[in-house]
DNA sequence: GCAAAAGTGTTTGGATTACACCCATGC
DNA sequence: GCATGGGTGTAATCCAAACACTTTTGC
């Protein structure tokens, strides 16, 4: 970016508008975010959530969406938005006010991809992820907070569970988001009413007694919750 | 830098960005929202939620502070960010994006005056308000729903009722918010583990049984959630 | 057989619910 | 006294936690 380029840009308008897209992902017991390293200053070098500005007659969770694109070439995934940040001096060349979303993905279906803006991403374990460009510790924090709330309350946790997912894996989903152990009995009696398609598949490779596999049964779900007879709450 | 460059610029930058402050009060055993009447246009004459846009240099609660501090001359109070709004067609007049938030106030300390861009003010029922302007029904809907899901899991409930109150107004908030009724009993060995300074006043002027008045116990719930010893849930 | 994790049953104590009853005040 | 809401106790039930136990696989 020029010198010119940011006069212009102070003359004419006193801010813009970004949204950041927090991209979740869950492999061996870890929910992943995915990051951009950014190849451009301010912040070059260091790792970013992946965002951009908003283009003219584009709806915000649109915006999310081409991000998510880019990155996924995952398209129409529900996008949950989270909170906005706006201080004055958060962005070091301007006032750039960014709403965060943030995405939940099935991550053994998606190739994540370097694209013309980030040439280097990777996926990292929410709790080992470390300082970061900008304010986006904070958005991360702030968003993983939300993501906590609707785990609770709503079944988003199959959005992020492979298709056929083992009890075991469902559970250590929470254990991870919430840093607690549970008890394996106890949670399976919870989660008895959750409705489930019981696959007679089993787990394979695995040196001890195969799991079972089961998928959430989307449609009886709405059924369930149609007629009030189920709330989701964990 | 020439001079197409610059016009895409203009198009690209050209929103404005506003925030709404929903101003909630709790009276008659209702949620009131505080609705100002516009008398311009668009929606000139229509009732809509007080916003402002943000001024350069001016954090986004500041903004929303300085509305409702504009309407209730109440400084510094705690204000909850709610959804963010952007669609490009929302604002018949251009692309305003404007981001709501929320606060809590006492309505019987507060005397809301109209001031320069408002000189019509009511407060209004929440489940009584029709028709609002631009979208901000779609407005009050997310954020009633925000402020719904905050009741249950914090204890802002008080930040709604008078300094002292009974308990059976503590159980009319909820039962408001949540329209459903609930057992007296039941509702009061509830809220058993929740601290209150029990008072030796009653109430006065009724013509049953005066009930006992009580105020919450902030610092011993501070304490109580630094120990771990309690946590707020409804 | 052994290690490792899958998977299930029992007991207990605390919380939730339904319901019944008594109490204090104004008129 | 009576109407009105304030205020409390009991018993049945449900739910969550703790814990122990059996099963199935690979090696």
């Amino acid at each position: 970016m020029d010198n010119n380029y940011k006069i212009e840009f102070e003359k004419f308008f006193s801010y813009s508008l970004s949204v950041d897209c927090l991209i979740f992902g869950y492999k061996d017991g870890q929910i992943h975010l995915l990051l951009i390293k950014r190849n451009i200053d301010p912040f070059s070098g260091e790792w970013a959530i992946p965002g951009d500005l908003v283009y003219p007659d584009e709806d915000l969770p649109q915006a999310a969406n081409r991000i998510l694109f880019d990155l996924t070439k995952l398209n129409d995934l529900k996008l949950h938005q989270s909170e906005t940040f706006g201080h004055p001096t958060r962005h070091p060349q301007g006032r750039v006010i960014t709403c965060a979303y943030f995405a939940l993905i099935k991550i053994d279906e998606v190739n994540a991809v370097a694209s013309s803006w980030a040439n280097e991403i990777s996926w990292i374990p929410v709790h080992e992820i470390g300082k970061l460009a900008f304010d986006h510790k904070l958005i991360l924090n702030s968003t993983f907070n939300n993501l906590k709330i609707k785990l609770k309350t709503e079944p988003i946790c199959f959005d992020l569970l492979p298709d056929k997912f083992t009890l075991n894996e469902f559970q250590q989903l929470y254990e991870y988001a919430f840093k607690t152990d549970f008890n394996k009995a106890n949670f399976r009696k919870k989660i008895k009413q959750i409705p489930f398609v019981a696959h007679n598949e089993k787990q394979t490779k695995v040196k001890h007694r195969p799991a079972k596999l089961f998928s959430f049964d989307q449609s009886k779900y709405i059924d369930l919750v149609r007629d009030e007879l189920f709330t989701f709450k964990m």
